[in-house]
DNA sequence: ACAAAAGTGTTTCTGTTACACCCATGT
DNA sequence: ACATGGGTGTAACAGAAACACTTTTGT
């Protein structure tokens, strides 16, 4: 049986992956610039490759820990990019992962190192490969599940605004809500707890503090939370 | 720069495909047994693997079509999968799709060619290597793909009743719809065309048969076309 | 005539949308 | 005092859910 396996052709395997993030304003995602290709000036996602004694979930997180210093980070897999011609130097199937992370927890030193830099998702640049293509991926994934799950807590600090929070789901969704019908909508879900501390220094009246109550978070009731299928008006 | 993807160890690549079939009662799945392997006798999907020169949804269509005859079947990426220990023979990443098939088109010399069978999705045998898993997220992305959009006519003959239609979405979804409601909420999509036949023999009076409108089919307004997220009482 | 499945309307209720003013604070 | 963003309620509307009887036809 071993002859059965042996005569196929193998491939190498990468990971790449689509990390997003959130600085209060706009959605970014974050792009390196690669040292090792003929192509160094091109942007690209962060990518490794696939070692023989790890599952690809394993290695999309020792990938994004290697360039961002960040464990346990929201990772999920999108789907695998495998056109022949993808990457011209090897034929290479790539597993590609969205991650959200809040940008306040990301380690600007490493940043640097590897010349990793936050795009707004407005203004990417030109990326490697089939990357944008990818990316295009992550965002619509991105919607489907922020309508259905609570999911983008993940890109904010534990604490946090109602403005913020609607600034970020007018990000991801690249429109605007009515202030009040989202408050209604976001605290009628109960994974809201508020706090009595008030952000200082952003706007004078300050916006109180809000936690997520992870009880409820992680109950599966909240599935469908928001139905932001028709949501005020899409642009 | 060669020499940087030639370090990496590679790894193949297999394609396995949930092919789902609607048989008018209960929704389906298709199951070969696999000629080559110690596991003579254990179920499993329908896979193969990747060729050299092919990219990932031609292989998936190639592999389809060697086993079952079909081609332009509704096929689409799932995810891949990776554990390192998934096949016990040799490492491979299988990458796997979902199809869904009108039972009727079927072949059936080939099917016994090479012992396929449909397992009703309620009674499966137990499966090849991580194959139940592949299923199961089958069966959750089918779910979520058919409250959004109205993929479920993949399923069906070209020529259906609204008793069979309905009968379709329950099994998807495994529960009971109200006819009325239900009867109202597909026909204001206007993707319906009533015809003037009607099925014989199967019941006393017969139900109307209807077409697919392909126009209102392809339009993406009926995106979310069904709001089956909450129907009459999901179990 | 009767059994078996097809077909059809109305009411209630819930959730979504649209909309405008006062509040708290820093300057 | 005023400018800036934060916070709040209500009415109209649309879509979903609940519900039962009549029709057709094969036996």
């Amino acid at each position: 049986m071993l002859d059965l396996y042996n005569k196929q052709s193998k491939c190498l395997v990468a990971l790449d992956s689509i990390i997003f993030g959130f600085d209060g304003e706009e959605l970014k995602i974050l792009l390196v610039k690669r040292g090792l290709e003929e192509n160094k000036e091109t942007w690209s996602l962060m990518g490794g490759w696939l070692q023989e004694n790890e599952g690809l979930n394993e290695a999309a997180d020792r990938i994004l820990f290697e360039h961002t210093g960040l464990k346990d980070v929201y990772l999920e897999q999108l789907a695998a990019f495998g056109n022949p011609r993808r990457d011209p130097v090897m034929r290479t199937v790539s597993v590609t992962y969205k991650a959200l992370l809040n940008i306040a927890d990301y380690d600007h030193k490493l940043t640097n190192k590897i010349s990793a830099k936050w795009f707004s998702l407005k203004k990417l640049p030109e990326l490697l490969f089939d990357h944008s293509e990818m990316v295009a991926l992550a965002v619509e994934r991105l919607r489907a599940n922020a309508s259905l799950y609570p999911i983008g807590f993940e890109l904010l600090p534990e604490k946090f605004t109602l403005p913020q929070l609607q600034n970020l789901y007018e990000a991801i969704f690249d429109t605007k809500f009515d202030k009040r019908n989202f408050t209604r909508k976001l605290l009628s879900t109960n994974i809201l707890t508020k706090t009595d501390e008030k952000q200082k220094g952003f706007s004078k009246k300050g916006a109180f503090y809000f936690t997520l109550n992870k009880e409820k978070y992680k109950d599966t009731s909240s599935y469908n939370f928001l139905s932001l299928t028709n949501p005020d008006k899409i642009l």
